[in-house]
DNA sequence: GCTCAATCGTGAATATAGTTCACAGCGTGA
DNA sequence: TCACGCTGTGAACTATATTCACGATTGAGC
């Protein structure tokens, strides 16, 4: 039955085209900014070939947002086989999500878009599952570490378990990202440097979970020193996030203290 | 002029009517699932009179979604107003959100959609600049208690501003309700008691930033001493949420240490 | 190589929902 | 009382998600 099977190859390569192209026009006029039709069109199929794929807009947004897990999930996985201590490496999670978002500002959309209930609940229980599966790297990738952290004596897990952990710092980069993205939040709060207050944040929650070497949250200095060697090292083909390179500009208000 | 006044305040009025009958009916259908045609018939005008208010349904999402700010602002303010040391009024800020939020689920979802980009973005400047305004007494609220906290010598602020902290807890609470609301996710993950965690990482968080007193995170009995009193004296209104009453279900697995 | 049935892709048609607008009705001020 | 202008109306318009009947294509069996 070979020709079953290339027909269903050829069908799974038709669906990635769909998706990058979808990505592609998602880039231009967002999620909500584009029809079906112009999807269709733009990938030169018709609709109901689109519709042979997906059977509601939004089960195309989860196959569009896996794709963008796909993507931190490598970052992160690179991350994970970083040679550093383990408390470099869990802050270089971090910084890999910050990165990530800020070189696919796009995925960083439809992930609030589809994780949102209300489109969530509109999409098909397969394709949700499919976009659950594709996060699940990310998370792995976070708890070797901890394991790792843990077995080399850097910390001991009393209040956590490794899950929590990694959950405890997703949540506060989920919420800054939201925070950041939707636009005019941040100067109406008067944070001029979220991701900078990120890595402390980070720093003050790996401390307390007494996480070694505790490191001194105003020590900007060694979180930059991460960040050189982690693009040096692991992140050679990204850029460092523009507004954020020098040291310096990692601190929200650097003259307060010394 | 009364005549012109008085027109302007019936007008006020029945914005209050749509958007009163536009939270029932997202509350019965959600909001991506109800129609500006269905919502001017449930309150009883025509369709045309809605878009005399809000120019187009993201506008309307802005202004239902101010009304689940202002709710939560008076919890917040309550809490600051309350009678107790910093440190509870603090977590007791973290505890309103979770209250809220339980007991408002509309209106979390409304939020959530609200400050996806790509919908915050297709609403008007007017419209989100009065729902970001909405917001800010939440923040002024938990930064009097920071500044209360500086006063009164329990916590000293080397490497945050008071907005930073507000920030920094905030950031975890909706990271942390988007993770609870995207259905599936933490069984995924396997997280079971997923605010419990929360109140552990406001824990950490606070004793990180040495703001006295000192808690240990695995004392839930300090937490549910918290919230008792906080229900008897604050929020005689509000049930405690469901799931959560008992202490040792605000701990995700009280069996591992003692 | 031919046939035929099953499958697949198509895009016009349908349904639905956001948005507009020309007009009728009403209140207002002269 | 009258005329003007403003307001509410809902039918009409537009856009877009979704469906479906049909023609093209494929591939198994002879």
């Amino acid at each position: 039955m070979t020709a079953a099977q290339r027909r269903e190859r050829e069908f799974a390569q038709r669906e990635q085209c769909f998706v990058n192209a979808a990505l592609e026009l998602a880039a231009e006029v967002g999620f909500m900014g584009m029809s079906m039709a112009d999807l269709a069109r733009h990938a030169e199929y018709a609709t109901g070939t689109l519709y042979k794929h997906f059977d509601c807009k939004e089960d195309l947004l989860m196959a569009m947002t896996a794709v963008g897990n796909r993507e931190r999930a490598k970052m992160m996985q690179r991350v994970a086989a970083w040679d550093a201590p383990s408390r470099q490496k869990m802050m270089a999670i971090g910084y890999s999500d910050l990165l990530f978002v800020a070189n696919h500002p796009v995925h960083f959309r439809l992930e609030q878009l589809a994780t949102a209930e209300d489109v969530w609940s509109r999409a098909s229980e397969a394709r949700r599952t499919a976009l659950l599966q594709t996060g699940a790297p990310c998370g792995d990738a976070v708890e070797s570490i901890v394991d790792e952290a843990v077995a080399a004596g850097d910390v001991t897990l009393r209040t956590h378990r490794r899950e929590d952990v990694a959950l405890g710092l997703w949540t506060m980069s989920m919420g800054m990202h939201t925070q950041v993205h939707a636009g005019g939040l941040l100067e109406f709060h008067d944070i001029s440097a979220p991701y900078g207050l990120l890595a402390r944040n980070y720093t003050l929650f790996l401390n307390a979970l007494d996480w070694q070497p505790i490191v001194d949250p105003l020590d900007d200095q060694w979180r930059a020193n991460m960040r050189d060697r982690l693009h040096a090292e692991v992140f050679t083909d990204y850029a460092p996030p523009v507004g954020a390179p020098p040291v310096s500009d990692l601190d929200p208000h650097h003259a307060d203290n010394s």
